[in-house]
Order: C-alpha cells, then sequence, then structure tokens
DNA sequence: GAAAATTTAAAACAAACGTTTAAAATACCA
DNA sequence: TGGTATTTTAAACGTTTGTTTTAAATTTTC
C-alpha cells in the first residue's frame, strides 16, 4: 500500500495534510488544474513532493477533497436560505429575489467569512466551472444536480405561468451570470480604471443580486405578453 | 533565422498555415492554452511538429494569431452597430437595449456565419476571459480597452443621471453575464433535461440581450430612488 | 532549366510533469 | 524503553512538453 486510510481516531499531525490542502486551493484557483503544480504544492506546503500521493493517492484526488470541503458548504447554506424562506412564505410562492438571494449570498457569506486572500473563493467557484476537465464536470453533476432541482421548483411555483424551456433558460442564464462575475471580479478595478472597489464583495453580491432578479424575471415575462 | 517573415507577394501556399491556424482553434477552445499540444496541432494539420515554429515562432504566438483573427471582426462589428445606432438617434441617448445589442448581437452572427462545429466559437469567446495567461490578460486590454469607453460613453449618456461607479459595475456585469452565458452555453442541454436546445445560438442571444438589458437598468435605476 | 529561397520533414534536446520506490525519521502504544 | 505503525524524505522512472537542429523536398525567380 502506497498510502494509508485515516484511522478512526484521527489524533495524527494532519499538518501537513492541512498545508497541502491550503496551497492547493491557492494555486488551483490561481492557475487551474493543468497550471498546479505538486513540487510547487510541495514546496509551499514546506514538505515533500511525494507526501501529496502519501496523503491523497493522486493530484486529482487531492484537488478534488479541497474543492468538495469549500463547495459542500455552500450548498448546504443555499438550501438552509431557501428552507427558511419556504418556511415564511408557507404555502405561498417566494419572490424571485429570495430565490435568486438563497443562490447568490451564500457565496459571498462565505468568502466574506474565509480568512486569507478574498479573492481566491471567488476565483476557485469560477474555475469550478471553467475548467475543462472531466473529473469537475462530475462534480458538477454531483454538487449541483441535487441543488437545481429544488431552486427549478421554487422558480416554478413562483412563476406558475411561465413555459419549463423558459424557466430553465433563464434560471441557466443566471448561473452564468453568477459564476462569470465572480470569474471576471479581479478585472473589476482596471476595468473600471480604479472606480470601483473590486475589494467590496458585499456590495458585488447585492448587485448582482438585483442584476440577475431583474434580468431573470424579464425572460420569465417578455414571454408572457399574452397576458 | 529559424523561420521567415511573409514575403511581400503572399502568393505563397498557405494551406499548411490555414490549417494550423484552424486546429490551434479548435484545440484551444476545447482544452484552453494549457491543453493544446504542438504534436497534436500538427498531427491534425497533417503536417510536421517543427511547422507551427517556422510558420510562427512558437506556441503562444501561434495561438496569438488566431484569436486576434477571430476577435477583430467581433470588435469591428461591435462598433458598426453602434455607430448605426448613434446616426439614428441624432443627438439623442441610444436605448439600453440599443447598446447592450451591439455589444452582444455581433458574438451571435459571427458564431452563425462560422461554417464548423458552433460551439467553437463560443468556448473561444469564454476561454479568452477565463485563461489566466498572461498573454490573454494583455490580449483584453488590447482588444477590449478601445471598446470599453466607446460603450460606456453611450451608456453614460443613455443615464445622465447614474453615478460613473454604478455605470462600470453593471456594465462589468452585463460583460460578466455575457461572458458567463458563453462559456457554459454547452452546459445547457444537460442543466435542462434535454428541454432546452443548445444549438439554438440566435435564440440564446435575444434571451441573453433581454437579460442583460434589464439588469443592467435595474442596477441603475435601483440606485436612483431618489428621483 | 538552374539557382535561390521557401517549406516540410525527421530526429534529438533539455526541461518539467505525475508517479513510484525504498530508506530514513517520527510518533504511538505496550 | 522497545517495537511497530505511521509519516517524511530523497532519488529515480517513464512520459510528455516546447523547442532546436539538420537535411530533404518543394516552390519561386531569373
Amino acid at each position: 500500500m502506497p498510502f494509508a486510510k485515516r484511522p478512526n481516531p484521527p489524533k495524527r499531525s494532519d499538518l501537513t495534510r492541512k498545508r497541502l490542502l491550503r496551497t492547493t486551493e491557492f494555486l488551483f484557483a490561481n492557475r487551474g488544474f493543468g497550471g498546479l503544480t505538486l513540487r510547487e504544492v510541495a514546496h509551499r506546503s514546506q514538505t515533500n513532493l511525494a507526501s501529496a500521493h502519501y496523503h491523497f493517492g493522486s493530484k486529482e484526488a487531492m484537488v478534488l477533497e479541497m474543492l468538495e470541503a469549500r463547495v459542500k458548504p455552500i450548498n448546504e447554506l443555499r438550501l438552509a436560505y431557501l428552507r427558511g424562506a419556504r418556511q415564511r412564505a408557507g404555502d405561498g410562492p417566494l419572490t424571485t429575489r429570495e430565490i435568486i438571494r438563497a443562490l447568490i449570498l451564500p457565496v459571498g457569506e462565505q468568502i466574506a467569512k474565509s480568512s486569507h486572500d478574498c479573492k481566491i473563493l471567488a476565483q476557485l467557484v469560477a474555475r469550478t466551472f471553467t475548467e475543462p476537465a472531466n473529473f469537475i464536470q462530475t462534480m458538477h453533476r454531483k454538487f449541483f444536480g441535487e441543488l437545481c432541482e429544488t431552486f427549478i421548483d421554487e422558480l416554478r411555483r413562483a412563476h406558475p405561468r411561465a413555459s419549463e424551456e423558459n424557466l430553465y433558460w433563464n434560471f441557466h442564464l443566471s448561473i452564468s451570470s453568477m459564476l462569470g462575475a465572480l470569474a471576471q471580479h479581479r478585472r473589476l478595478k482596471d476595468f473600471s480604471h480604479g472606480i470601483c472597489n473590486e475589494t467590496d464583495f458585499q456590495a458585488m453580491v447585492e448587485k448582482l443580486i438585483t442584476f440577475v432578479t431583474n434580468g431573470f424575471e424579464a425572460g420569465i415575462l417578455h414571454s408572457q405578453d399574452d397576458e
């Protein structure tokens, strides 16, 4: 066996493991899967090249473990927000804004929570949706497939007259906008000649929610001009 | 000299050159800069490994030349649409939709024009904004910097009461949404369980224009609730 | 048609990658 | 403390990468 499974009582020194995951996150966010080098991960983690394989078995497994640890809490928060809104609404429909807010706000909150450089998580989430690697695609299905139906259900309830095609189209555009905004966020400062503050993620999230909510509703209502 | 400059009368057989650029486009769109291999480009172009270096000098120069050939006509079309709308408007402001349409429509038209697999150009444009490589970033400034100011000028004229910060913020979100939608487009079919047709780029462009126009206006007007 | 320039072809180069192996070091439990 | 399991280290392996070199083939020009 080249590497061992974790023992039941994890009292061992997971320090190396944590350092590896942390630098993996940093490098994956900045350079993507292909640009991430095990040698640089090891060097920045102040450990040896072989330890990545010892702890995780492969480069891919290490990146996947890092991603899972980051994506899961965001998705749980999303579902929690949606559940909260549903409880308050009783049997009635939610507003589009409530649903979109449940989708977007958790990302901003996790970014605010994140101790180190704020941009990391934004780039990370963005890369999750731009990397062409197959293991990322399967991850999407695994992590977002569950969420998607729940959100579509609420959107359908909020817009009972909308066609299925339009619901999916505009939800797709909403998600794409959110990911695009996260991916492009680091460009904001240069883009605006310093007028906009790219460290203000809270502002971005609020503006993004407004943007997406109204984009979605326009797409839905625009195709319902028969009423 | 390992490679020569083009002679003044370009009567030479540029067939190999064109084949190289075409497969470069295909592979760059599908796998990004790092995933593109000169050996595979040469093989798919039915030529030798060394010819890429002979014709372009390096891998990077070859990809850049391919990108320039693709991005330039789109940007020229954008400016042409904007000029057309300005002529019709005389001294008055343009509508938000006219401006956003001038930004987005050319991409759809170039995609429709493109002979081979439609998805290529969408992925290409998307990659142009997700690749972390430095040469792409400088390309953005070079190719989009000129455009950006022109579009911002028209948007400012259309929304004279909006603050500079809000103009840039929402234009930034508009561009991010456009790029996100292009990048995510191939996911639409799986995402919608086959309900939405991912080959219908014309439909996407129209929906995207509506989405972005209303998102932008909501962001602008939302911050002007003092009126 | 001969000479010169251009284009293709084959092979080799140095560097970097993920991965594996085997030994040294450390931590844990008796 | 001693023995065993766990963790770290160093070195090497086999591929693959972009690039360069050298020669052959082709095209252009006079």
